[in-house]
DNA sequence: CTCAAGTCTCCGAAC
DNA sequence: GAGACTTGAG
């Protein structure tokens, strides 16, 4: 094997212990990547049928990537192994099997955007009120008893936003499956089933999957971790891969008891620790190694590195987020120089999307290229996301959500009462709102001109529906796109913004193109299915030479010469809603954290702002915890405010803290509760119609006195107290 | 009944 | 700062 000797001991064994189960944990910057690509091409090399190997990876990008390091390594016989994330590999999965579980080939993928919109429509019918019960919540509650692999006989409702959740999404999956549309769990959730009822299905798979790989196994959630087992079942050839310290995906439901229950249930498995790190200076991985030991849950390791010392960590205490945008600037020109780097060394990475923004603007005053990872998607775009519509509409016309979205896109005519109409006709009749739309002659209490619109839209479709067969997806596409004419709608509009809607249309209709070009034949909905599945970090093009924008999400995975990680404040990172955040949650904040550090391989920036704004207001923030979790002695500090060096971090953070008045230049904002005397957080209300309520926090003053009130039904609640009339209890 | 403009609300990270 | 919802004119 000539490209064993590249590597390290615990490398060589996590490469050649084929054979039975086996856990690689992995420290950050540990060479994972390298494992994982050579260990596919070992067993490529020792005569395994690459189709029998399966490699999940967490973007497309990096299993595009390895693949062609693999090909490169063992030649083409590796091609068809099968790599790719869970969701990409299970749609190619379903496609094939549709029939078995009543779906077609052409299956609809709805995204968190489309399934909110279903859940809206369903609670509308249901006469659930928005306002009562959150339909964010109500979702994001369906998702969870989907990953917990819950279907709607089985979810039990022990309060009244569960008993509402239970009728939603009970008809919610009615939809969906009457739709012939999937959402992102069900792409996981329908597989379990299939596996679960059709043995011979499953022992095919199993037959198929002998040798499987699981990369940032840490971020697996159940429904993933039951579907691995039934796989794994029979030859028990599985090797995960991954790091607890860098699970950071709880949100979604991914459970770090995965590792732990993966020795349970494999008692044989061979664990490997990688603890050498490549990545970065001693400097740095002594400060991630200090903030990640205030974590009581995790797996003890020992990382080092051979790496040089390098430089301090600069932490760079700023006044406000454009002050900060700024910093970063001079510090981008400054290093770039002196380190002698290119604009795509450096990544700037934030906590939440809008944090972009300011950096956005400091970048462009400056002429900085920057590329951004994630933020507003290329394909969640609203005229991007209309194209597809019309195009899922052309290979599923059962897609009513997709209808729904088009139907008066252009503007038709085509109002609510249309729709409801349209709507009610189609459900007595168990059509799809397509095909009650081709008979809009019989549908009741509809105007003519409506008539007329819908009879018009669904020839249309119609006739594109018919051609599908026999133009390649790019001819029927331009074709479709020039008939509904929105290209012209934009040119007439003629601002920037439709311009600009104007250039992304003809991307995606590139986008076709380059398809039909790559994978000649292709059907228009694996196109369809391809786009739907794409991550943030998919569409981050690399080769460009910019500064990357990205969240600490997007940045797992990736690593940077120099690395600002920014907005270190308290309820920012750590993010909070409330002021004192949960432990769990916070652990994982600090995870999140970890991973940003990790990053760096020379430098590592630290920011925060003393006010920023937030919701078109001014806050005024206090420095991050997570700050003072780093020594010191690895830390040096640029304070924007008085001088560029100066005293050492933690005393002058400890002076702001007790004088912020006379440090920061806008007071802090004081809450008057002298006239409302009885109000404060912690008290119980009433509320006429949401109930029983704690005040969770307290804003404004006088006339604009506002409170936010966690309520035991109906959720969180922002009250303006003018108009709520909270009695005390 | 539809549409455009205006108002209000909500706000996290993402396959 | 965007998207859902409301309002008022045609």
């Amino acid at each position: 094997m000539p490209f064993l000797d590249q590597l390290n001991p615990k490398q060589q064994e996590a490469i050649t212990s084929v054979q039975g189960p086996v856990m690689v944990v992995a420290g950050p910057g540990s060479g994972k990547t390298r494992v994982l690509t050579y260990r596919i091409a070992h067993l490529v090399s020792i005569g395994v049928p690459s189709y029998q190997i399966l490699a999940l990876t967490f973007t497309n990008k990096a299993a595009n990537e390895m693949r062609n390091r693999i090909v490169s390594l063992v030649g083409d016989k590796s091609r068809s192994l099968w790599m790719g994330t869970f969701h990409s590999i299970l749609a190619r999965v379903l496609r094939a099997e549709c029939a078995s579980i009543g779906y077609t080939r052409s299956f609809s993928i709805y995204d968190s955007q489309d399934s909110l919109a279903l859940i809206r429509s369903v609670m509308k019918d249901l006469a659930i009120s928005p306002q009562q019960f959150n339909p964010q919540a109500i979702r994001s509650r369906i998702s969870g008893a989907k990953n917990q692999l819950v279907l709607p006989p089985d979810f039990a409702a022990s309060d009244l936003f569960e008993e509402k959740t239970a009728l939603v999404y009970s008809e919610y999956q009615n939809r969906l499956e009457a739709s012939d549309a999937m959402d992102f769990d069900d792409l996981l959730l329908k597989p379990i089933e299939a596996f679960r009822l059709q043995k011979k299905l499953l022992e095919k798979y199993q037959e198929r999957f002998r040798f499987i790989l699981i990369d940032e196994y840490q971020d697996t959630n159940h429904a993933q971790y039951v579907l691995i087992k039934l796989l794994a079942q029979k030859y028990r050839n599985v090797c995960v891969v991954g790091d607890d310290a860098q699970s950071i995906y709880a949100f979604r439901g991914a459970d770090i008891r995965n590792i732990l229950d993966f020795q349970r249930d494999y008692p044989d498995s061979t664990i490997i620790r990688l603890e050498q790190n490549y990545r970065s200076t001693k400097t740095i991985l002594a400060a991630a190694d200090q903030v990640i030991k205030h974590n009581s849950e995790q797996i003890a390791k020992n990382l080092w590195t051979e790496n040089s010392e390098g430089e301090k960590i600069t932490l760079l205490s700023c006044r406000d987020d454009r002050d900060e945008g700024m910093a970063i600037v001079a510090r981008i020109h400054a290093e770039s120089r002196r380190l002698k780097l290119d604009l795509r060394d450096f990544a700037v990475m934030y906590r939440m999307n809008s944090q972009s923004r300011s950096l956005e603007d400091a970048l462009n005053q400056n002429n900085i290229r920057y590329i951004m990872v994630g933020g507003v998607r290329f394909y969640e775009r609203k005229e991007i996301k209309d194209v597809m519509a019309y195009l899922r509409l052309l290979v599923n016309p059962k897609d009513d959500e997709s209808f729904r979205r088009i139907v008066n896109y252009p503007a038709r005519g085509l109002g609510e009462t249309a729709v409801a109409r349209l709507s009610d006709f189609a459900s007595s009749n168990s059509v799809s709102l397509l095909h009650a739309a081709a008979r809009a002659p019989e549908i009741p209490k509809i105007s003519g001109k409506a008539r007329d619109a819908l009879s018009r839209l669904a020839a249309m479709l119609l006739k594109y529906q018919s051609l599908v067969g026999q133009m390649s997806p790019s001819e029927i596409s331009r074709a479709l796109i020039e008939e509904i004419g929105i290209l012209h709608l934009f040119k007439e509009e003629a601002t920037e913004e439709a311009m600009a809607r104007w250039e992304n249309v003809q991307e995606i209709l590139s986008a076709i193109t380059a398809f039909t070009a790559e994978q000649p034949g292709a059907p228009l909905e694996d196109f369809l299915q391809e786009k739907s599945l794409l991550s943030d970090a998919d569409e981050w093009d690399d080769k460009k030479n910019a500064v990357t924008l990205l969240t600490l999400h997007s940045a797992k995975g990736l690593e940077f010469p120099v690395v600002f990680i920014t907005g270190l404040e308290e309820g920012l990172l750590p993010f909070s809603r409330s002021h004192t955040p949960d432990a769990a949650d916070l652990e994982e904040e600090r995870r999140l954290y970890y991973v940003g550090l990790t990053r760096a391989m020379r430098k590592l920036y630290l920011s925060y702002a003393r006010s920023r704004y937030r919701f078109s207001e001014v806050s005024h923030q206090s420095p991050s915890r997570f700050i003072t979790e780093i020594d010191d002695s690895l830390l040096e500090s640029e304070d924007r405010q008085t001088s560029p060096t100066g005293f050492p971090p933690t005393a002058r953070m400890a002076r702001m803290r007790r004088r912020p008045a006379e440090v920061f230049s806008d007071p802090m904002p004081d809450y008057d509760y002298d006239s409302e005397e009885a109000l404060r957080v912690g008290r119980q209300v009433l509320h006429e119609v949401f109930g029983e309520g704690k005040i969770v926090q307290l804003s404004g003053k006088g006339e604009s006195l506002k409170a936010v009130v966690e309520f035991s039904t109906a959720g969180k609640k922002n009250l303006m107290l003018k108009y709520a009339h909270l009695k005390l209890l």
